[in-house]
DNA sequence: TCTAGCCTACCTTCTGGTAGGTAGAACGCG
DNA sequence: CGCGTTCTACCTACCAGAAGGTAGGCTAGA
């Protein structure tokens, strides 16, 4: 059970640096030390493999949410927090989000996958969507919009500023793009 | 000369539609009817192609923003244009902007391209804040804020919104994600 | 005569995936 | 208890196909 957490974990840092495209069973095999045929054991093809790591990712985004939500007080810090937890997935402008990285490959994935990620970001929406509602009701984010419009915008926002900032390997480009939405927050 | 204009443009739709790392030489040739080794005559390696793509694709952006400032009387106008072309990149769902689709697989690209991807963005940065700048000295565009900071933002959001609906091959991601920008617009 | 543009044929390396086998732990049962 | 069976996790060895790229030759036009 070690070995294929261990894979996962390698293929969701491979998937996040290079994309789908860009890491093999070979590259996942030495990364953990067994042989390329032993990998095909724990997920018989990278279909199988990309499915699991959506799931575990979707998993470990409702870990996240409620962390975020045990933790704050404030709709505002709710946002700050996520903004922070994107931020943090750039890895310092090395790795995207899964989520960011999976959609740019997205002709290599299978309809399950797909599905996976839409589910994530639907996931991600709602959350951002109560966030906003709350925000205007407890005054701690400022700003006119539909919560629902807002927090499609935000995700949006996010991702793509992940992209921008990864692509240039310097965080300031995240750190400009969300600087606008930060400024909402009181 | 034709046939390596038709390569660059079955280059540029391929790579916008399955990324960098999604197409070969092989499909080029298939795509305009000659033999790989021929692909090869116009572009020597994968990574000249690439750099070839982004020149033209920048070109492109300035022939794009001309006719747009040409078109507008205000700056509102300009940004609801800009947006619309971001979402014309589209294809429906099916394509992204070149800029998007080869950031998503940057491991692939040589420091040239990147290079260029970043001066494609620095355009459309430097497009987007004097707009901005603009919208609210004519007050086309509302909402608070430094042009700088919101050019930023709208650049990162137009691409975000297009990686999300493009993973569910709905545009009306994209419509949902820059309904708060288009709000701005008077 | 030189060159642009194309060709056939070939190379190496890597890809996802399969076939078939082995050592050892776990299990059912007389 | 001991014996055979089954299962798990790994292995070596292999496959066909595709990848990027090269060598060298043909042909038509400047």
């Amino acid at each position: 059970m070690e070995t294929k957490a261990a894979l996962l974990q390698a293929a969701e840092q491979s998937a996040r640096t290079f994309g789908i495209d860009g890491f093999s069973f070979a590259d996942l095999a030495r990364a953990v030390g067994i042989r390329k045929a032993s990998v095909h054991h724990h997920f018989p093809t990278k279909a199988d493999l990309a499915a699991e790591m959506v799931r575990r990712y979707h998993e470990a985004l409702l870990t996240d949410l409620d962390a975020i939500d045990a933790a704050s007080d404030t709709a505002g810090q709710r946002l700050r927090r996520q903004i922070a937890r994107y931020r943090f997935a750039l890895g310092g402008g090395k790795t995207l989000c899964l989520c960011v990285a999976l959609s740019a490959g997205r002709e290599s994935l299978t309809a399950e996958a797909i599905d996976a990620l839409a589910e994530y970001r639907q996931t991600v929406r709602a959350w951002l969507t109560e966030v906003f509602a709350k925000g205007a009701a407890d005054g701690t984010i400022i700003g006119p919009g539909q919560p629902e419009k807002d927090a499609a915008a935000s995700l949006a926002l996010l991702e793509g500023a992940q992209l921008w900032a990864r692509t240039e390997m310097d965080i300031r480009r995240f750190d400009d793009a969300v600087g606008p939405l930060l400024a909402r927050i009181i």
